[in-house]
DNA sequence: GTCTATATGGAGATAGAC
DNA sequence: GTCTATCTCCATATAGAC
């Protein structure tokens, strides 16, 4: 067998590290800073609309004021600039999360938080973004809908950037119901993480089902029904395992 | 304002029918129509990979064993194509969806079939051609999956070819439990439709997740848990409004 | 740190021979 | 119905001037 060369989904080989001219990483002054983070915000949008594929270096260094060339020279390349454009506010947002969850299990009675509230500490730093943390958020996590649902990204990714809190979610929910299988509970982010990556993307499609009843970007009434409703969902699967125990 | 020109995601002019040269839709012999569907299976497959931008008409030709040239010569251009390979299954798909809910219904005692068996009426379909349909399918509804959680499709494609099934799904959900309000009932179908296009786009991050216990790939499990995990999200979402509507 | 100029490659589409 | 040849355009990336 001859050797495997890593290749992109273009069938284009993968640069290594050594391959690449070194990139500057980090800017080492004040306008550099600000162009790194224009180039950011500008792939962001542009990823966020139509994906990685259909966008050129040209439209990010153009919506960012900048020349093509700075990619390549702050980031390595286009790829690399998707990365750190994914990479930018997991950070943040991984610290709030299990932040928001140490702190309801630590201000909770003596039976724990309920599942609603463990699914709601979950999912709100999320929800509140999307809506109240302005384009750039928005933005973010309308990337994060598409590549969720790419065989491509959606494992590497996800897994990569949001394992250890997911799995800090399910330790909480056990904690509160220990007899739910382990299955139960995976298959339930699974249902959970749909529903929410769909929320993400925001694309409009129950408003033209609804005929304008419900809408997309209404991230209120997201967050009012989703911690329920899965709440609900989960409990039910508990159960119904319960009930097959006894009976058998 | 000037005149408005219709563009596609990268800017180019949208053509129009007649700016386009005539195209065969459909072949008149036998060795035309194998070229036509191999072509169409080809860039099924492709596009269920890496999405649209990154698959090139040039590849799609060489996988069906055919020359590039005749994509244009059957369908006018790579989105056209595209539109050809979201319309190919849809048909049949919707057809057997609004039987099975009829039969349920057809079928069913007095009170008629419950919330559960309504939701599996309106999933089996799917989650069987994934899990059993063949690599078609299994790739059709890959794709499925991720142009769902794009702006640039997910609205467009989603209400053009499933509105219809899922009206007549919402119908039959708001027979069986007329108190629910409409809005609950749409931001529920919401929830399922996310959870649904997640497992069809089977992407391996729950095997990682799970450390192997659970798999993107076993659908049965998902059939085995999803219409009771929606049915009870659903219901409690019914329960609570009529609760407030009591205390109120 | 930024920009110009350019290298190199490949995209989608089509005219016209077969 | 199919394929060859080619048109036109634009992609990413980089060397080197400023």
């Amino acid at each position: 067998m001859p050797p495997q060369i890593a290749v992109d989904a273009r069938g284009k080989p993968a640069k290594t590290a050594a391959m690449r001219t070194k990139t500057r990483t980090r800017p080492q002054n004040r306008r550099g800073e600000k162009t790194r983070s224009a180039l950011l915000d500008a792939a962001e949008t542009l990823f966020a609309e139509t994906g990685f594929y259909a966008v050129t270096v040209r439209q990010i260094a153009q919506k960012a004021g900048a020349d093509p060339a700075l990619v390549t020279y702050y980031f390595g390349g286009k790829r690399e600039l998707f990365d750190a454009v994914l990479l930018r506010r997991a950070t943040e947002l991984n610290a709030i999360r299990q932040q928001e969850l140490e702190r309801l299990e630590a201000n909770a009675g003596p039976d724990g938080p309920s599942v609603e509230e463990i699914i709601n500490a979950f999912t709100h730093p999320l929800l509140d973004r999307t809506a109240n943390g302005g384009p750039g958020w928005k933005s973010y996590f309308a990337l994060i809908g598409q590549i969720t649902n790419t065989p491509e990204w959606g494992a590497a990714v996800m897994n990569k950037y949001f394992d250890p809190i997911v799995i800090r979610f399910l330790e909480s929910l056990k904690r509160k119901i220990p007899d739910c299988s382990e299955e139960d509970l995976f298959w339930s982010y699974h249902f959970l993480s749909g529903a929410l990556v769909l929320t993400f993307a925001q694309t409009g499609r129950i408003d033209v089902l609804s005929e304008g009843l419900c809408k997309s970007s209404d991230i209120a009434s997201v967050h009012e029904r989703m911690p329920g409703f899965i709440a609900a969902g989960i409990l039910h699967l508990q159960e119904r395992a319960r009930n097959r125990k006894a009976t058998s």
